[in-house]
DNA sequence: GGTATATGACTTTTGGGTAAGTTACCACAG
DNA sequence: CTGTGGTAACTTACCCAAAAGTCATATACC
Protein backbone atom coordinates (compact mmCIF):
# COMPACT_ATOMS: atom_id res chain seq x y z
CA UNK A 1 0.00 0.00 0.00
CA UNK A 2 1.35 3.56 -0.79
CA UNK A 3 2.22 5.44 2.20
CA UNK A 4 2.82 9.05 0.60
CA UNK A 5 5.16 10.45 2.96
CA UNK A 6 7.32 7.61 4.01
CA UNK A 7 10.95 7.21 2.42
CA UNK A 8 13.94 8.84 3.14
CA UNK A 9 14.10 12.48 2.07
CA UNK A 10 17.64 12.26 0.76
CA UNK A 11 18.70 14.45 4.01
CA UNK A 12 21.86 12.61 5.59
CA UNK A 13 21.74 11.96 9.52
CA UNK A 14 24.38 14.57 10.57
CA UNK A 15 22.57 17.31 8.58
CA UNK A 16 19.01 15.76 9.80
CA UNK A 17 20.64 15.36 13.67
CA UNK A 18 21.84 19.18 13.34
CA UNK A 19 18.23 20.59 12.80
CA UNK A 20 16.88 17.97 15.64
CA UNK A 21 19.59 19.89 17.97
CA UNK A 22 18.80 23.53 16.86
CA UNK A 23 14.80 23.15 16.97
CA UNK A 24 15.36 20.80 20.34
CA UNK A 25 17.73 23.73 21.94
CA UNK A 26 14.91 26.45 21.07
CA UNK A 27 12.26 24.28 22.81
CA UNK A 28 14.31 23.14 25.92
CA UNK A 29 15.42 26.71 26.26
CA UNK A 30 12.25 28.35 26.13
CA UNK A 31 10.16 25.46 28.23
CA UNK A 32 12.90 23.68 30.13
CA UNK A 33 13.16 20.17 30.19
CA UNK A 34 10.13 18.69 31.87
CA UNK A 35 7.48 20.77 29.91
CA UNK A 36 9.05 20.02 26.22
CA UNK A 37 7.40 17.79 23.97
CA UNK A 38 8.94 15.59 22.04
CA UNK A 39 6.10 14.92 19.27
CA UNK A 40 6.42 18.88 19.00
CA UNK A 41 9.79 19.06 18.34
CA UNK A 42 9.89 16.28 15.44
CA UNK A 43 6.88 18.42 14.00
CA UNK A 44 8.77 22.16 14.27
CA UNK A 45 11.70 20.19 12.64
CA UNK A 46 9.72 18.67 9.79
CA UNK A 47 9.89 14.81 10.87
CA UNK A 48 8.28 12.61 12.94
CA UNK A 49 8.82 11.25 15.90
CA UNK A 50 10.35 7.98 15.43
CA UNK A 51 13.39 9.44 13.68
CA UNK A 52 14.15 11.58 16.82
CA UNK A 53 13.96 8.47 18.85
CA UNK A 54 16.13 6.75 16.07
CA UNK A 55 18.63 9.40 16.56
CA UNK A 56 18.83 10.10 20.17
CA UNK A 57 17.24 7.14 21.46
CA UNK A 58 15.29 9.22 24.24
CA UNK A 59 14.40 12.25 25.17
CA UNK A 60 17.02 12.33 27.80
CA UNK A 61 19.17 11.27 24.78
CA UNK A 62 17.84 14.37 22.97
CA UNK A 63 18.93 16.65 26.14
CA UNK A 64 22.21 15.58 26.86
CA UNK A 65 22.87 16.01 23.22
CA UNK A 66 21.63 19.64 22.87
CA UNK A 67 23.34 20.09 25.99
CA UNK A 68 26.49 18.93 25.13
CA UNK A 69 26.49 20.92 22.01
CA UNK A 70 26.07 24.07 23.98
CA UNK A 71 27.86 23.68 26.69
CA UNK A 72 30.77 22.78 24.59
CA UNK A 73 30.01 25.90 22.23
CA UNK A 74 29.70 28.48 25.32
CA UNK A 75 32.35 26.55 27.10
CA UNK A 76 34.77 26.86 24.45
CA UNK A 77 34.09 30.72 24.52
CA UNK A 78 34.45 31.56 27.82
CA UNK A 79 38.01 29.38 28.09
CA UNK A 80 39.09 31.27 24.92
CA UNK A 81 38.63 34.77 26.71
CA UNK A 82 39.84 33.25 30.04
CA UNK A 83 43.14 32.79 28.30
CA UNK A 84 43.45 36.51 27.14
CA UNK A 85 45.20 38.84 29.50
CA UNK A 86 42.02 41.00 30.49
CA UNK A 87 41.86 40.58 34.57
CA UNK A 88 38.96 41.74 36.89
CA UNK A 89 36.00 43.38 36.01
CA UNK A 90 37.27 44.35 32.41
CA UNK A 91 37.39 40.29 32.13
CA UNK A 92 33.72 39.90 33.10
CA UNK A 93 33.17 42.38 30.56
CA UNK A 94 34.98 41.12 27.65
CA UNK A 95 33.20 37.62 28.62
CA UNK A 96 30.05 39.21 28.38
CA UNK A 97 30.98 40.51 24.83
CA UNK A 98 31.90 37.27 24.06
CA UNK A 99 28.64 35.59 24.86
CA UNK A 100 26.32 38.24 23.41
CA UNK A 101 28.33 38.13 20.23
CA UNK A 102 28.39 34.28 20.26
CA UNK A 103 24.33 33.32 21.20
CA UNK A 104 23.06 36.99 18.97
CA UNK A 105 21.04 34.12 16.86
CA UNK A 106 20.34 31.60 19.62
CA UNK A 107 20.14 33.47 22.74
CA UNK A 108 18.19 30.40 24.42
CA UNK A 109 20.71 28.44 24.26
CA UNK A 110 22.60 29.61 28.00
CA UNK A 111 19.37 28.60 29.80
CA UNK A 112 20.09 25.14 28.71
CA UNK A 113 22.89 25.34 31.54
CA UNK A 114 20.20 25.97 34.48
CA UNK A 115 17.79 23.69 33.85
CA UNK A 116 16.24 22.81 37.25
CA UNK A 117 13.37 20.77 35.52
CA UNK A 118 16.24 18.31 33.94
CA UNK A 119 16.72 14.98 35.75
CA UNK A 120 19.73 15.21 37.88
CA UNK A 121 21.05 11.26 37.42
CA UNK A 122 22.35 9.01 34.59
CA UNK A 123 23.86 10.07 31.75
CA UNK A 124 22.20 13.90 32.06
CA UNK A 125 23.89 14.63 35.11
CA UNK A 126 27.56 13.67 33.77
CA UNK A 127 27.00 15.77 30.65
CA UNK A 128 25.39 18.83 33.13
CA UNK A 129 28.47 18.57 35.54
CA UNK A 130 31.24 18.33 32.75
CA UNK A 131 30.20 21.84 31.43
CA UNK A 132 28.77 23.32 34.17
CA UNK A 133 32.01 22.37 36.40
CA UNK A 134 34.08 23.71 33.47
CA UNK A 135 32.47 26.82 33.53
CA UNK A 136 32.01 27.69 36.92
CA UNK A 137 35.57 27.17 37.11
CA UNK A 138 36.65 29.44 35.02
CA UNK A 139 34.23 31.59 36.66
CA UNK A 140 35.71 31.25 39.62
CA UNK A 141 39.35 31.60 38.49
CA UNK A 142 38.07 35.12 36.82
CA UNK A 143 36.44 36.17 40.41
CA UNK A 144 39.04 34.89 42.62
CA UNK A 145 41.37 37.54 40.59
CA UNK A 146 38.68 40.17 40.81
CA UNK A 147 38.56 40.12 44.86
CA UNK A 148 42.05 39.75 45.06
CA UNK A 149 42.46 42.75 43.51
CA UNK A 150 39.98 44.21 46.45
CA UNK A 151 42.09 42.02 49.27
CA UNK A 152 39.25 39.18 49.47
CA UNK A 153 40.86 35.97 49.40
CA UNK A 154 38.13 34.15 51.37
CA UNK A 155 36.87 30.70 49.85
CA UNK A 156 33.41 31.01 50.40
CA UNK A 157 33.27 35.11 49.80
CA UNK A 158 34.32 33.90 46.33
CA UNK A 159 32.65 30.90 46.31
CA UNK A 160 29.45 33.55 46.63
CA UNK A 161 30.81 36.18 44.09
CA UNK A 162 30.94 32.90 41.86
CA UNK A 163 27.31 32.48 42.20
CA UNK A 164 26.62 36.05 42.15
CA UNK A 165 27.92 36.66 38.80
CA UNK A 166 26.57 33.32 36.87
CA UNK A 167 23.64 35.03 38.03
CA UNK A 168 23.97 38.08 36.35
CA UNK A 169 25.09 36.76 33.02
CA UNK A 170 21.86 34.47 33.45
CA UNK A 171 19.56 37.43 33.82
CA UNK A 172 21.28 39.58 31.17
CA UNK A 173 20.89 36.92 29.15
CA UNK A 174 16.86 36.41 30.03
CA UNK A 175 16.55 39.92 29.83
CA UNK A 176 18.39 39.74 25.80
CA UNK A 177 15.78 36.93 25.39
CA UNK A 178 12.82 39.63 26.12
CA UNK A 179 14.24 41.93 24.46
CA UNK A 180 14.61 41.11 20.88
CA UNK A 181 15.41 44.16 19.23
CA UNK A 182 18.67 44.87 21.20
CA UNK A 183 21.48 43.80 19.73
CA UNK A 184 24.62 41.99 20.69
CA UNK A 185 26.33 45.63 20.20
CA UNK A 186 23.69 47.77 22.38
CA UNK A 187 24.14 44.98 24.84
CA UNK A 188 27.44 45.64 25.51
CA UNK A 189 27.20 49.68 25.37
CA UNK A 190 25.08 49.04 28.33
CA UNK A 191 26.70 46.78 30.49
CA UNK A 192 30.28 48.51 30.05
CA UNK A 193 28.15 52.09 30.97
CA UNK A 194 26.42 50.52 34.27
CA UNK A 195 29.50 48.59 35.13
CA UNK A 196 31.90 51.89 34.99
CA UNK A 197 28.48 54.07 36.47
CA UNK A 198 28.71 52.01 39.39
CA UNK A 199 31.75 51.46 40.10
CA UNK A 200 32.92 55.07 39.80
CA UNK A 201 30.25 56.93 41.20
CA UNK A 202 28.32 55.00 43.48
CA UNK A 203 30.00 55.31 46.36
CA UNK A 204 29.46 58.49 47.20
CA UNK A 205 25.58 57.52 47.90
CA UNK A 206 26.60 54.82 49.74
CA UNK A 207 28.58 56.73 52.66
CA UNK B 1 -15.95 -3.35 55.11
CA UNK B 2 -13.16 -2.02 57.59
CA UNK B 3 -11.05 0.51 55.40
CA UNK B 4 -8.08 1.30 58.46
CA UNK B 5 -6.57 4.58 56.99
CA UNK B 6 -9.78 6.10 56.26
CA UNK B 7 -11.84 8.51 58.51
CA UNK B 8 -10.72 12.36 60.08
CA UNK B 9 -7.59 11.70 61.79
CA UNK B 10 -9.38 15.33 63.30
CA UNK B 11 -6.32 17.63 62.03
CA UNK B 12 -8.78 20.69 60.87
CA UNK B 13 -8.62 21.65 57.30
CA UNK B 14 -6.72 25.32 58.13
CA UNK B 15 -3.92 23.24 59.56
CA UNK B 16 -3.75 20.69 57.20
CA UNK B 17 -3.61 23.33 54.23
CA UNK B 18 -0.64 24.83 55.77
CA UNK B 19 0.93 21.63 56.15
CA UNK B 20 0.40 21.49 52.24
CA UNK B 21 1.23 24.26 51.68
CA UNK B 22 4.61 24.08 53.21
CA UNK B 23 5.55 20.62 51.64
CA UNK B 24 4.19 21.85 47.90
CA UNK B 25 6.08 25.07 48.28
CA UNK B 26 9.07 22.86 49.27
CA UNK B 27 8.37 20.73 46.25
CA UNK B 28 7.65 23.39 43.72
CA UNK B 29 10.51 25.79 44.75
CA UNK B 30 12.78 22.91 44.50
CA UNK B 31 11.97 20.96 41.45
CA UNK B 32 9.55 24.03 39.37
CA UNK B 33 5.99 24.00 38.45
CA UNK B 34 6.05 20.96 36.05
CA UNK B 35 8.55 18.60 37.50
CA UNK B 36 6.13 18.19 40.72
CA UNK B 37 4.24 15.23 41.49
CA UNK B 38 1.01 16.06 43.30
CA UNK B 39 1.25 12.23 44.39
CA UNK B 40 4.47 12.58 46.01
CA UNK B 41 3.52 16.22 47.48
CA UNK B 42 0.47 14.33 49.25
CA UNK B 43 2.57 11.38 50.14
CA UNK B 44 5.55 13.62 52.03
CA UNK B 45 2.38 15.69 53.72
CA UNK B 46 1.42 12.14 55.05
CA UNK B 47 -2.29 12.13 53.46
CA UNK B 48 -3.52 11.26 49.86
CA UNK B 49 -3.50 13.03 47.21
CA UNK B 50 -7.96 13.37 46.85
CA UNK B 51 -7.68 15.66 50.16
CA UNK B 52 -5.04 17.59 48.21
CA UNK B 53 -7.67 18.31 45.39
CA UNK B 54 -10.38 18.54 47.87
CA UNK B 55 -8.53 21.48 49.63
CA UNK B 56 -7.23 22.90 46.72
CA UNK B 57 -9.20 22.25 43.68
CA UNK B 58 -6.29 21.68 41.42
CA UNK B 59 -2.05 20.96 40.53
CA UNK B 60 -2.54 25.00 39.12
CA UNK B 61 -4.84 25.87 42.36
CA UNK B 62 -2.28 24.36 44.73
CA UNK B 63 0.75 26.08 43.05
CA UNK B 64 -1.21 29.94 43.10
CA UNK B 65 -1.66 29.27 46.60
CA UNK B 66 1.65 28.49 47.14
CA UNK B 67 2.95 31.67 45.38
CA UNK B 68 0.52 33.51 46.85
CA UNK B 69 1.32 32.76 50.03
CA UNK B 70 5.58 33.43 49.84
CA UNK B 71 4.66 36.54 47.68
CA UNK B 72 2.92 38.48 50.13
CA UNK B 73 5.49 37.45 52.79
CA UNK B 74 8.16 38.50 50.18
CA UNK B 75 6.91 41.60 49.08
CA UNK B 76 5.51 42.65 52.45
CA UNK B 77 8.74 42.99 53.40
CA UNK B 78 10.54 44.14 50.73
CA UNK B 79 7.87 46.91 50.67
CA UNK B 80 8.58 47.18 54.79
CA UNK B 81 12.34 48.13 54.15
CA UNK B 82 11.23 50.34 50.64
CA UNK B 83 9.85 52.39 53.04
CA UNK B 84 12.64 53.31 55.04
CA UNK B 85 15.32 55.91 54.29
CA UNK B 86 18.08 53.61 52.79
CA UNK B 87 19.65 54.75 49.48
CA UNK B 88 21.13 53.35 46.90
CA UNK B 89 23.35 50.45 47.65
CA UNK B 90 22.22 50.43 51.16
CA UNK B 91 18.72 50.44 50.47
CA UNK B 92 19.74 46.80 48.61
CA UNK B 93 21.94 45.45 51.34
CA UNK B 94 19.26 46.31 53.43
CA UNK B 95 16.93 44.15 51.48
CA UNK B 96 18.81 41.63 51.56
CA UNK B 97 19.39 41.55 55.20
CA UNK B 98 15.29 41.33 55.46
CA UNK B 99 15.69 38.67 53.06
CA UNK B 100 18.25 36.59 54.76
CA UNK B 101 16.35 36.92 57.88
CA UNK B 102 13.08 36.37 56.78
CA UNK B 103 13.23 33.17 54.58
CA UNK B 104 16.26 31.56 57.11
CA UNK B 105 14.02 27.80 57.54
CA UNK B 106 12.31 28.40 53.84
CA UNK B 107 15.20 29.27 51.36
CA UNK B 108 13.19 27.58 48.49
CA UNK B 109 10.53 30.40 48.80
CA UNK B 110 12.24 32.73 46.58
CA UNK B 111 12.09 30.14 43.64
CA UNK B 112 8.49 30.33 43.53
CA UNK B 113 8.37 33.46 41.92
CA UNK B 114 10.65 32.71 38.78
CA UNK B 115 8.92 29.65 37.97
CA UNK B 116 9.48 29.40 33.83
CA UNK B 117 7.81 26.01 33.79
CA UNK B 118 4.60 27.55 35.11
CA UNK B 119 1.79 27.86 33.03
CA UNK B 120 1.50 31.79 31.79
CA UNK B 121 -2.35 32.09 31.59
CA UNK B 122 -5.18 31.79 33.74
CA UNK B 123 -5.38 32.09 37.24
CA UNK B 124 -1.43 31.26 37.68
CA UNK B 125 -0.60 34.13 35.42
CA UNK B 126 -2.97 36.63 37.60
CA UNK B 127 -1.28 36.21 40.95
CA UNK B 128 2.17 35.78 39.73
CA UNK B 129 2.09 38.63 38.01
CA UNK B 130 0.39 40.15 41.23
CA UNK B 131 3.65 39.46 43.14
CA UNK B 132 5.91 39.84 40.46
CA UNK B 133 5.20 43.00 39.49
CA UNK B 134 5.06 44.44 43.06
CA UNK B 135 8.66 43.03 43.67
CA UNK B 136 10.04 44.23 39.81
CA UNK B 137 8.21 48.03 40.82
CA UNK B 138 9.88 48.04 44.50
CA UNK B 139 13.57 47.07 43.07
CA UNK B 140 13.09 49.44 39.81
CA UNK B 141 12.39 52.24 42.42
CA UNK B 142 15.68 51.24 43.95
CA UNK B 143 17.93 50.65 41.03
CA UNK B 144 16.17 54.49 39.68
CA UNK B 145 17.47 55.34 43.05
CA UNK B 146 20.65 53.74 42.68
CA UNK B 147 21.49 54.88 39.03
CA UNK B 148 20.31 58.42 39.55
CA UNK B 149 23.22 58.91 41.70
CA UNK B 150 25.76 57.15 39.50
CA UNK B 151 24.49 60.13 36.85
CA UNK B 152 22.19 57.50 34.51
CA UNK B 153 18.88 57.73 33.76
CA UNK B 154 18.27 55.57 30.68
CA UNK B 155 15.08 53.76 31.06
CA UNK B 156 16.80 50.41 29.39
CA UNK B 157 19.93 50.49 31.45
CA UNK B 158 17.54 50.88 34.57
CA UNK B 159 15.42 47.85 33.21
CA UNK B 160 18.75 45.72 32.75
CA UNK B 161 20.24 46.91 36.18
CA UNK B 162 16.90 45.66 37.65
CA UNK B 163 16.84 42.21 36.13
CA UNK B 164 20.52 41.79 36.91
CA UNK B 165 19.92 43.03 40.46
CA UNK B 166 17.10 40.39 40.71
CA UNK B 167 19.42 37.96 39.26
CA UNK B 168 21.90 38.75 42.02
CA UNK B 169 19.33 38.15 44.70
CA UNK B 170 18.22 34.66 42.76
CA UNK B 171 21.68 33.20 43.01
CA UNK B 172 22.34 34.18 46.33
CA UNK B 173 19.14 32.56 47.41
CA UNK B 174 20.08 29.37 45.33
CA UNK B 175 23.65 29.54 47.10
CA UNK B 176 22.14 29.58 50.05
CA UNK B 177 19.99 26.77 49.63
CA UNK B 178 23.51 24.64 48.61
CA UNK B 179 24.74 25.57 51.87
CA UNK B 180 22.28 24.73 54.72
CA UNK B 181 25.03 25.68 57.23
CA UNK B 182 25.60 29.12 56.39
CA UNK B 183 23.48 31.35 59.04
CA UNK B 184 21.49 34.57 57.77
CA UNK B 185 23.59 36.75 59.87
CA UNK B 186 26.32 35.03 57.94
CA UNK B 187 25.08 35.63 54.43
CA UNK B 188 24.47 39.25 55.17
CA UNK B 189 28.04 39.96 56.50
CA UNK B 190 29.88 38.52 53.66
CA UNK B 191 27.47 40.06 51.33
CA UNK B 192 28.49 43.55 52.78
CA UNK B 193 31.64 42.80 52.82
CA UNK B 194 31.82 41.48 48.70
CA UNK B 195 30.20 44.74 48.25
CA UNK B 196 31.92 47.43 50.18
CA UNK B 197 35.15 45.11 48.46
CA UNK B 198 34.03 45.44 45.22
CA UNK B 199 32.91 49.21 44.90
CA UNK B 200 35.60 51.04 46.83
CA UNK B 201 39.01 48.79 45.36
CA UNK B 202 38.49 47.05 42.56
CA UNK B 203 38.56 50.08 39.80
CA UNK B 204 42.06 50.11 40.69
CA UNK B 205 42.25 46.59 38.71
CA UNK B 206 40.06 47.66 36.47
CA UNK B 207 41.32 50.80 34.63
C1' DG C 1 19.11 -6.04 -3.47
C1' DG C 2 20.94 -3.99 0.62
C1' DT C 3 21.01 -0.14 3.58
C1' DA C 4 19.89 4.48 5.32
C1' DT C 5 16.13 7.44 5.84
C1' DA C 6 11.65 7.83 7.09
C1' DT C 7 6.66 7.20 8.86
C1' DG C 8 1.64 5.65 10.56
C1' DA C 9 -0.15 3.33 13.99
C1' DC C 10 0.51 1.29 17.98
C1' DT C 11 1.68 0.18 23.26
C1' DT C 12 3.08 1.77 27.73
C1' DT C 13 3.68 4.84 31.35
C1' DT C 14 2.89 8.76 33.93
C1' DG C 15 0.36 11.76 36.40
C1' DG C 16 -3.63 14.92 36.84
C1' DG C 17 -8.08 14.41 38.33
C1' DT C 18 -12.56 11.95 40.20
C1' DA C 19 -16.33 8.77 42.17
C1' DA C 20 -17.85 6.64 45.85
C1' DG C 21 -17.51 5.47 50.02
C1' DT C 22 -15.50 5.16 55.23
C1' DT C 23 -14.65 6.95 59.70
C1' DA C 24 -14.34 10.33 63.42
C1' DC C 25 -16.13 14.18 65.63
C1' DC C 26 -19.93 17.02 67.43
C1' DA C 27 -24.41 18.96 68.47
C1' DC C 28 -28.42 17.89 70.39
C1' DA C 29 -32.70 15.03 71.72
C1' DG C 30 -34.19 11.94 74.92
C1' DC D 1 -24.85 10.26 79.78
C1' DT D 2 -26.16 7.93 76.08
C1' DG D 3 -27.83 7.20 71.16
C1' DT D 4 -28.13 9.32 66.63
C1' DG D 5 -27.89 11.93 62.55
C1' DG D 6 -25.30 15.48 60.09
C1' DT D 7 -20.96 17.12 58.56
C1' DA D 8 -16.01 17.50 58.03
C1' DA D 9 -11.97 14.90 57.29
C1' DC D 10 -10.10 11.27 54.80
C1' DT D 11 -9.00 7.11 51.61
C1' DT D 12 -9.03 3.33 48.04
C1' DA D 13 -9.54 2.44 43.59
C1' DC D 14 -10.31 4.01 39.58
C1' DC D 15 -10.60 7.00 34.95
C1' DC D 16 -8.44 9.18 31.22
C1' DA D 17 -5.60 12.27 28.48
C1' DA D 18 -1.14 13.26 27.14
C1' DA D 19 3.23 12.17 26.20
C1' DA D 20 7.16 8.86 26.19
C1' DG D 21 8.62 5.20 23.60
C1' DT D 22 8.22 1.05 19.97
C1' DC D 23 7.08 -1.87 15.84
C1' DA D 24 6.35 -2.97 11.47
C1' DT D 25 6.71 -1.28 7.20
C1' DA D 26 7.61 1.82 3.16
C1' DT D 27 10.51 4.38 -0.12
C1' DA D 28 14.75 6.28 -2.15
C1' DC D 29 19.38 5.88 -3.20
C1' DC D 30 23.61 3.36 -4.70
Amino acid sequence: MARPNAGTKGVPRAEREQQILAVASMAFGANGFAATNISEVARDAGISKPLVYNYFGSKEGLYAACLDQAGALVGDEIERIARGDAVGIERGIRTLDGMFALLDDQRHLWRLLHDRTAPATGAIAAVVNQHTHRIDRLAHEGVTELLALAGDTDERDISVMTAAWLGIVDSLMDWWVAHPDESAAQMVERVTRLFTALLSDVTVGAS
